[in-house]
DNA sequence: GAGCACTGC
């Protein structure tokens, strides 16, 4: 079996003489099926370093477990560390995961591979969904917001011998705070082992955090090599203009000049993916008569799920599927049977830019981390090929990790949290990487003008619950509010629906005038607020139905959501004594109470149409899907839930508020300016 | 008059 490194070229190609079919694809047998459970896990490339795993994580308190995906490392891992005693005494093993799905499905597969019932011996704890038994299991998988969360509780996290940190090279905010508390856990609690599982790049990275570059007595890396299939990478010669048009011209060819098997491409956003889409529709007439058809397909996370279903359906027979697909197929989703890999280079990422405090969506370069992961897509049922829409030189000059999203984001929460767990001074924390310093003063000043951390430095009362709270910080500072206005219900109603996204489901062309004439149905004068009021309590009245959704352009997935994180606030409501009274249809007060968490979120309109910022005088533009987008506020102010820099700085979810009502506020401002 | 990478508690 070949193993490809990166970096390295498929011999002698070049991207246009590969899809012209002169390279051939080295094929392997893929696993058979018919082995039953127990020979299957011995087959798998990491049951040959088990004793070797077993020994280290004996000897060493971290071990830095560096291996593809498909080696088979977060599902036998735990499996052998239960064999060998670790979840003895009432101990359990932790696998952490970054996405709710992955912690799902793969407990669900140990489960079945140790002949348990899920919930039993394995078990599995997401957000609303806690599938484990406090007495009786013994591997659990989590995501890593939620052992975080878990920190929050008992802050050695006591109950576990070993946890396993997966995926840790994705380097989520959660996986970040995770292991800088988890290092401080380590000092109190050497017992407690750490498996830090990640992509062959970052592992020296991870190994010098722990040990802090000089002592490697506690710390080790094991490599597990081998994967299942080989895949072949080829980049272009020279680097392109128009990596769309590229992209399409490049499953044109594979298409007429290559085997049987479906194609992935990866480009930033919908809109070049629908371009791509066009460029490969308008080439399908010419095909010959004979030649097997194209299907082509659309992935993105704007997509209804029916749609979403459409590219995991294979192909019909006879005919090829190709998928063009933003990030969401990198990790966050696994499609079988494909066999060639088309990499534009780029993604989208949110960066957040403290000074301003702005976030905003920016198309960069991917990291060498992200190539590899893109290019292992093709051979997970067999051999593959990878084609990047940019010379092999380029990929030298990436950058071997995507920059941790610590580092580009707001902080807010995170600090919140981080002084719960008594670390008062986060300028030492011991960050994996650390956030720019005006990150890190930018939150501080939010969070004593929202009176959660005092002039001191320490939480006050109000921060000690809010931290507490799983919602944004100026979201849970109007729950608290909203005991004073009175309006408890209809508030924390509001927060959930502000939480989840999408809510409204807006087509291309005439399904989504359609939809825009739906959407009015549920429209309230004073804004975007009070319609999203309006909408959840029309999808309880109406039975939470989702062909009721259908009919009215709304997203059932969306809506479910908003009803249990509802659900889950209530909860903490209840627990910290708010009320939660209904305001009896007073919009005024309901508005009012808004204010006691978006007051730094205030504009004003001005006679060109576009707002401007009452924090920084920035000229903003109301977002299209905003029911103030054709409208003018008659008092002239608004608030708005989130600013988003694209070409233009845009405000969402905005409400008509008085300017008066900002008085109560006007010292703060004073302060934090 | 015009727009949305992806997660997570």
């Amino acid at each position: 079996m070949q193993f490809w490194k990166p970096g390295t070229q498929a011999p002698g190609s070049s991207l246009d003489r590969i899809a012209d079919g002169e390279t051939s694809v080295i094929s392997s047998a893929p696993l058979s099926a018919s082995y039953s459970v127990q020979s299957a896990r011995e087959r798998l490339p990491i049951y040959k370093h088990r004793d070797k795993l077993l020994y280290c994580v004996e000897k060493y308190g971290v071990v830095i477990v560096v291996g593809q995906t498909g080696c088979g490392k977060t599902t036998q891992l735990p499996q052998y560390l239960n064999e060998a005693g670790w979840a003895a005494d009432g101990n359990v093993i932790a696998c952490t995961q970054p996405r709710r799905v992955a912690a799902t499905s793969v407990a669900a597969r140990v489960a079945t591979e140790t002949g348990s019932m899920i919930g039993d011996e394995v078990g599995y704890t997401i957000r609303f969904e806690d599938v484990s038994d406090k007495a009786r299991t013994r591997i659990l998988y989590l995501t890593d917001g939620i052992l975080f969360r878990e920190t929050l509780l008992d802050p050695l996290l006591s109950r576990y011998s070993v946890i396993m940190i997966d995926e840790a090279h994705e380097r989520t905010v959660y996986t970040d705070l995770l292991l800088g508390v988890l290092k401080k856990i380590r000092r109190k609690r050497p017992s407690l082992r750490l498996i830090i599982s990640s992509a062959t790049l970052d592992a020296t990275a991870f190994l010098n955090y722990f040990t802090n570059g000089d002592s490697v007595d506690d710390a080790t890396i094991i490599s597990l090599e081998g994967r299942m299939h080989p895949v072949d990478i080829a980049h272009l010669q020279e680097p392109v203009a128009d990596y769309v048009l590229k992209a399409a011209e490049t499953v044109w060819n594979i298409h007429q000049r290559q085997g049987p098997g479906d194609i992935l491409v990866f480009l930033t956003g919908r809109e070049e993916i629908d371009r791509c889409l066009e460029h490969l529709s308008e080439m399908l007439p010419t095909l010959p008569r004979t030649a097997p058809r194209l299907k082509l397909l659309a992935l993105h996370a704007g997509l209804s799920v029916e749609e979403q279903l459409a590219a995991f359906e294979p192909a019909e027979k006879g005919s090829r599927k190709v998928i063009v697909s933003t990030n969401i197929a990198e990790a966050s989703v696994t499609i079988e049977g494909i066999k060639y890999v088309i990499d534009s280079g780029f993604v989208k990422i949110r960066t957040y830019n403290p000074s301003s405090g702005l976030s905003s969506l920016v198309t960069v370069p991917i990291s060498q981390a992200s190539a590899i992961q893109r290019a292992g897509r093709a051979g997970r049922t067999s051999s593959g090929v990878c084609y990047r829409l940019y010379p092999s030189s380029v990929f030298n000059q990436l950058g071997t990790s995507t920059q941790p999203e610590i580092t580009r984001t707001d902080l807010t929460t995170p600090l919140l949290q981080l002084k719960s767990l008594g670390i008062d001074d986060v300028m030492k924390f011991e960050w994996v990487t650390a956030p720019p310093a005006q990150s890190i003063l930018r939150a501080l000043e939010g969070l004593v003008a929202a009176e959660m951390v005092g002039e001191d430095g320490r939480l006050t009362v109000i921060g000690e619950k809010v931290a507490e709270c799983p919602v944004e910080v100026n979201l849970a500072r109007m729950l608290f509010a909203s005991k004073d206005y009175r309006c408890g219900e209809e508030l924390l109603t509001i927060v959930c629906m502000t939480t989840v996204q999408d809510v409204f489901i807006i087509p291309d062309g005439a399904a989504g005038a359609m939809a825009e004439l739906e959407r009015r149905k549920f429209t309230a004068e004073e804004g975007d607020h009070l319609t999203l009021l309006n909408v959840y309590n029309a999808f309880v009245r109406y039975g939470r139905s989702s062909s009721w959704c259908k009919s009215h352009a709304l997203s059932f997935r969306a809506l479910s959501r908003a009803v249990a994180i509802r659900s889950q606030l209530l909860k903490y409501m209840q627990r910290f004594g708010l009320p939660v009274d209904s305001c009896q249809g007073d919009a005024r007060r309901l508005r009012q109470c808004l204010i006691s968490g978006y007051w730094r979120h205030g504009a004003r309109w001005v006679a060109d149409g576009t707002y401007r910022s009452i924090q920084g005088n920035t000229m903003l533009y109301v977002h299209p899907t905003s029911v103030l987008f054709t409208r003018k506020p008659k008092s002239g102010w608004v608030i708005f839930h989130e600013m988003e820099e694209t070409k233009k700085t845009q405000i969402r979810i905005v409400t008509e508020v008085d300017s008066d009502w900002f008085l109560p506020y006007g010292h703060r401002y004073c302060k934090s300016a």
